[in-house]
DNA sequence: CTCTAAATAGAAATCATTTCTATTTATACT
DNA sequence: AGTATAAATAGAAATGATTTCTATTTAGAG
């Protein structure tokens, strides 16, 4: 949790109750949630805590590193707390409860290579998203 | 063309002027484009359109499979023809052009074992976007 | 040509997300 | 500890992509 706080600093974002509230929800839920499911878990300790705000403090988490943001199925704004802020990875969900890992490993530059030779073309970033189902849903 | 029409034939969708344009365009046009980028260039050849007759044109190609329905960045819709229909295959998005090409090349079994083992999951499916510089834009 | 279900236009609704503005608050500095 | 100030927030309102609704039109079978 320090590290978050020293993260908030390190970028001049003020360490404000909603802020924590957010960065405490992900840390002791794990899962990915949506701004709406964010918001329901807020408004149980604090009361009065609009909507937009959980739409900035998720925006700024995610701008400083804390957070992955990522689209749903359902093209709407998921976000997961990213343990793995530096290095180059990509996120396994499980299509039953939500959870995400972190998969710490990328074999795309045989697909990058096949790219640039069949279609002479500049290969700048990729993305993946895999889905199934985590060990406890299997 | 004729393969089009006869897939909309196969799956009881009429051929109207405005599916058949619908097809036109992406065949004629080749890039990948959203629904109102599609309502504009209908526009011009069929004053009277609206665009939620578009967006259900669009997700009906998509269900024959005629189209392929890709999220871009801002989170909304966007529609390419689909080659391969039946060919597991990704798509490679050009930054500049928005041009798309289809990728008939998947290493990703590799990713799939490490998740699998790591996290004793069940892969189900995976999706890749992968952007850069086409030929041309280069 | 006629009939009928499917397709469409246009208006309206939906709803996630963002913007705006007045008020409150964290924190740097006395 | 008290104060000043920019940053943060609540709540209302706006935005805009997408979907729904309904009356009208049309493709295609017979």
């Amino acid at each position: 949790m320090e590290s978050y706080l020293q993260n908030l600093k390190d970028n001049c974002l003020k360490i404000t109750p909603r802020r924590k509230a957010v960065i405490d929800i992900f840390v002791s839920n794990g899962s990915r949630m949506g701004p709406y499911d964010v918001y329901g878990k807020l408004k149980k300790r604090l009361s009065t805590i609009g909507l937009p705000t959980v739409y900035r403090i998720l925006s700024e988490l995610k701008d400083i590193g804390i957070l992955v943001q990522s689209i749903s199925e359902d093209r709407q704004l998921r976000y997961s707390l990213c343990t793995l802020p530096d290095v180059h990875h990509h996120h396994f969900t499980c299509r039953k409860c939500s959870k995400i890992e972190e998969v710490e490993f990328c074999n795309f530059k045989g697909v990058s290579r096949f790219i640039e030779k069949k279609f002479n073309a500049k290969v700048e970033a990729h993305q993946v998203q895999i889905e199934g189902l985590c060990s406890e849903c299997k």
